[in-house]
RNA sequence: CGCGGGGUGGAGCAGCCUGGUAGCUCGUCAGGCUCAUAACCUGAAGGUCGCUGGUUCAAAUCCAGCCCCCGCAACCA
């Protein structure tokens, strides 16, 4: 039986508001699941909300509300998010969820069983307001620590720790192994250097922390073996993408899992360039090989850059957040997905500007591939009332055709979405230029040249169809309206994308504008 | 000698992994077309691909060294 695709973004936090990066993880991971599909196989993307910690707690309390109210609020948000993208994921994460809860204790019972977690007294420096033991890391070259860090105390401890040191080794060698656990390479490097300074002494503080006390957080999943404490933030938020999928927490040997688990696992988790190290690339990796998953079975991360404003980084102290719910309203998802998706190079940064998604948009979709939609209808329409006749003879885009299909599969399976969208733009151009060497129009007035006319209309009217199959991951309304326009079923698979699928004597839908061009000031 | 990214025509970028006439969008100039969303098509001007050296028949691409810009506390993809 074929595996079933399995995708995860990073799960959101609740505590803030989404801006256009989050916007772009979703897209990004909602794009590649949908390619899969469209490939035709079983996929299960797994997006959702992170409910528990710290700053949730802080700000109910200042709401006035309990966490879980509070939280329950701001989830909605994220799942409105979704919605308005066009996202379409298999299943939601929030790990406030009984389901959620049972896997995280379940998991941590048994690393406790097995000895991989302790219980040990820290002593140190204390930041009341960051709610962290400071170490001399934090320290400023006067040996001070800073007023960033609020007032400092001095403070002894109780928490559980995760034997996280000892499986440095194994990581390393396991990095060395597997070329493709991270994407882009250039991540892998840096992931390595992170590694390779980790201190084989846990004493040093090289061990994870994994709990709280609930005397200082009580939001949180109480540790299965000590009901004073709660687990924080790594066991709790990094388990959702295996809690969700069906992992047995009981069942130690990985290949004894249900089979809807191992059906699915291992997954490809798109994540920000902030969390790869330490979160995903270090505790996650290693996390998982503690509770015994082979090395063939973890994770690949894609890691993505950063849209930044400017040449700045946004961020919410900056106050220069882009916020996607106002650029969706005026915009449209359509035309959001396809900036953010053609205007940056996966795993690169790239720089965020309306006035550049106006104009990507204008270019592309409405200069670009929506006139060829509607000439191409109107021509159909005036000429032929609407009807496209197969010919005889080769067919003249069709080479292009399979070029265009074979390097879009190749930019797709690479995850460089830029580019599979920069060939099929190419395309359309291709075809835009087509339509004037064969001049319809002229073809038209000469009854001899009939059946050149109907050549010329078929291959347009082929090509679009493919363009809208190819496109459906990005814009997946576009790719529906333009079926509707073509009067086409829309459904279909990736393996339809060959030429000559358009039945002869097929009647052509009604031209309407695709993509309206935005007009300048309209929007700003 | 901390780690990583970037430096490509006026602007913004792709290409670099897998060396082989330097590409895209916008902008500028000239022309064409009339089916179309004031759109489309053609042509032109404009680049020592940061610098230096090396490997090679051949380097934007591989190697070495150097210069400049950005990110690496928190909010945060």
């Amino acid at each position: 039986m074929p595996k079933t695709f399995f995708i995860t973004t990073a799960i959101y936090y609740t505590n803030s508001s989404a801006h256009v990066g989050h916007a772009y993880e979703m897209v990004l991971a909602d794009v590649i699941a949908r390619y899969h599909r469209l490939k035709g196989e079983k996929v299960f993307f797994l997006t959702g909300v992170d409910q528990h910690g710290q700053k949730v707690q802080q700000s109910a309390a200042k709401a006035g509300v309990p966490p879980a109210e509070f939280v329950k609020e701001i989830s909605q948000k994220w799942v409105d998010l979704g919605k308005r993208l066009d996202v379409r994921y298999d299943e939601w994460a929030e790990t406030t969820s009984d389901r959620h809860k049972k896997v995280v204790q379940g998991i941590l019972q048994r690393l406790f069983d097995e000895g991989q977690i302790y219980k040990d007294k820290q002593a140190g420096y204390y930041s009341v307001r960051q709610e962290q033991f400071l170490t001399d890391k934090e320290r400023g070259p006067d040996g001070e620590f800073g007023p960033e860090w609020g007032e400092i105390e001095f403070r002894e401890e109780e928490n559980y720790y995760f034997k996280l040191s000892q499986y440095k080794k194994w990581l390393l060698q396991y990095l060395d192994k597997r070329a493709d656990g991270v994407i882009p390479d250039f991540r892998l490097k840096e992931l390595r250097n992170a590694v390779e300074k980790i201190s084989d002494n846990r004493k040093s503080g090289s061990d994870l922390c994994i709990s709280r006390p609930k005397s200082r957080l009580d939001w949180g999943i109480e540790l299965p073996f000590d009901k004073d404490f709660v687990t924080y933030v790594w066991f709790d938020a990094l388990t959702n993408y295996i809690s969700f999928a069906g992992y047995d927490p009981s069942q130690s040997n990985f290949n004894h899992q249900p089979s809807n688990f191992l059906d699915k696992w291992p997954a490809l988790q798109i994540i920000g360039k902030d969390i790869l190290v330490p979160a995903h690339g270090i505790y996650w990796l290693i996390m998982l090989h503690a509770l015994g998953f082979p090395d063939d079975q973890m994770p690949q991360l894609l890691v993505h850059g950063w849209w930044n404003l400017g040449g700045a980084k946004m961020s919410k102290s900056a106050g220069n957040i882009v916020d996607p719910f106002t650029l969706i309203e005026k915009y449209g998802s359509d035309a959001l997905r396809y900036f953010l998706m053609s205007d940056i190079a996966t795993g690169q940064d790239a720089d965020f500007s309306e006035e550049r998604l106006v104009q990507r948009y204008n270019a592309d979709l409405a200069n670009s591939l929506g006139n060829l939609l509607n000439r191409t209808l109107n021509m159909a329409h005036r000429y032929r009332g609407g009807l496209v006749k197969r010919t005889g003879g080769d067919p003249p885009l069709a080479a292009q055709a399979t070029d265009l299909l074979r390097e879009y599969e190749h930019a797709m399976s690479r995850f460089e979405v830029h580019s599979a969208i920069s060939r099929l733009v190419e395309f359309a151009t291709t075809c835009n230029t087509y339509i004037e060497m064969s001049a319809p129009w002229k073809l038209a007035k000469d009854p001899d040249r009939s059946e050149a006319l109907d050549h010329v209309l078929f291959a347009l009217a082929e090509s679009l169809r493919i363009i809208a199959i190819l496109i459906s991951p990005v814009l997946p309304v576009a790719a529906r309206e333009t079926f509707y326009q073509l009067n086409l079923h829309d459904e279909y698979k990736l393996s339809d994308a060959q030429w000559g699928a358009v039945p002869d004597e097929h009647r052509l839908g009604k031209p309407v504008p695709l993509f309206p061009r935005i007009e300048i000031g309209e929007g700003v």
